[in-house]
DNA sequence: ACAGGCTCCTGCAGGC
DNA sequence: TGCCTGCAGGAGCCTG
């Protein structure tokens, strides 16, 4: 399941092969509703447009876009902030669950649950692929809507005291909290185990029942565990893959995400195993207080 | 406003 | 061997 390591690494795989590139026809499959943005509607404003960046915002994918015709956005002089400086749209994608958003040679075996496939000027492919079909497709029009933000606050960059603030007064489990995308943009169930455990913390603490040191601890755990997956290409933990279709190695450093009633690393303690938020949640009970 | 639960969807594992 | 059940979960929606 893509969080925010998975996510990055795919993001920053698809910027390298598809940056520059423009997108010369854009098929989507008829299916219920994976798309926010009915897809003849994300076909037609797709078509033609260069694709100046592609980046991370939360766990979604946003591919900044140049407009239509004139190649003068991919010729210009001065580099393309993260942001995407004068893009004119954005295609943003969402994995879901089981999304991959892959970069393919035109012949390339069409996967199963292939979902839309963006044919680029260079003969490549950008396809998303989806089998559970969690995943979310979305075309904006920047001249007609704001540019995509995300819901909550990047964990890597974020500072002690807004931290702090998300979870004051929050009666929650702080795993639920952590999980919750309005507060944190980009943790979900595997980071959230392994950076309360890094942190000390128990799962079902009360989110604003947690101290100012507890909090910072968990600040600088997430912080820490995610920028570690980041440089490990992220977790591969059921199918997921970057934009070249290689596994991540994190999964290799979890430390309680599916190692119940596996000992603690640290103390040799089983694992334990609860529910929270409907979610499986991992936890140390000697090391986690 | 907030919190918790249900729902979507498919693949896979486990049990009989 | 083959079928069935249950489980995995991000996020939107509904309810209390």
């Amino acid at each position: 399941m893509p969080e925010l390591p998975e996510v990055e690494t795919i993001a920053r795989g698809v910027d390298a092969r598809v940056r520059g590139d423009r997108i010369v026809e854009a098929w989507f499959g008829l299916h219920r509703e994976p798309f926010k943005t009915p897809p003849a509607q994300q076909a037609k404003g797709l078509e033609g447009r260069v694709i100046l960046a592609v980046h991370r915002t939360g766990k979604h994918i946003v591919c900044e876009l140049g407009g239509i015709g004139g190649i003068g956005s991919v010729a210009r002089s001065s580099p393309l902030d993260e942001s995407g400086g004068s893009a004119e749209a954005q295609w943003i994608v969402h994995l879901g669950m089981t999304g991959r958003l892959l970069v393919t040679t035109p012949d390339g075996l069409v996967a199963r649950h292939t979902h839309a496939r963006l044919t680029l000027g260079s003969g490549r492919e950008l396809r998303f692929v989806d089998p559970r079909r969690f995943g979310r497709l979305e075309f904006r029009d920047l001249g007609r809507s704001m540019g995509f933000t995300g819901p909550g606050k990047e964990p890597l960059s974020i500072g002690a005291e807004e931290f702090a603030a998300l979870f004051r007064g929050r009666r929650l489990a702080i795993k639920a909290a952590l999980l919750n995308q309005t507060l944190l943009a980009g943790v979900g169930n595997i980071y959230a185990d392994e950076g309360l455990f890094r942190a000390g913390l128990r799962p079902l603490r009360r989110a604003g029942r947690l101290t100012r040191a507890e909090l910072e601890r968990l600040r600088l755990a997430l912080r820490e565990v995610l920028e570690q997956a980041i440089q490990s290409g992220g977790s591969s933990v059921s199918d997921y893959v970057d934009a070249e279709g290689m596994r991540g190695f994190f999964q290799l450093e979890h430390r309680v995400y599916q190692r119940t009633g596996q000992a603690c690393l640290s103390c040799e303690t089983p694992i334990r195993r609860v529910v929270v938020a409907g979610r499986s949640t991992h936890y140390c009970p000697q090391c986690q207080r």
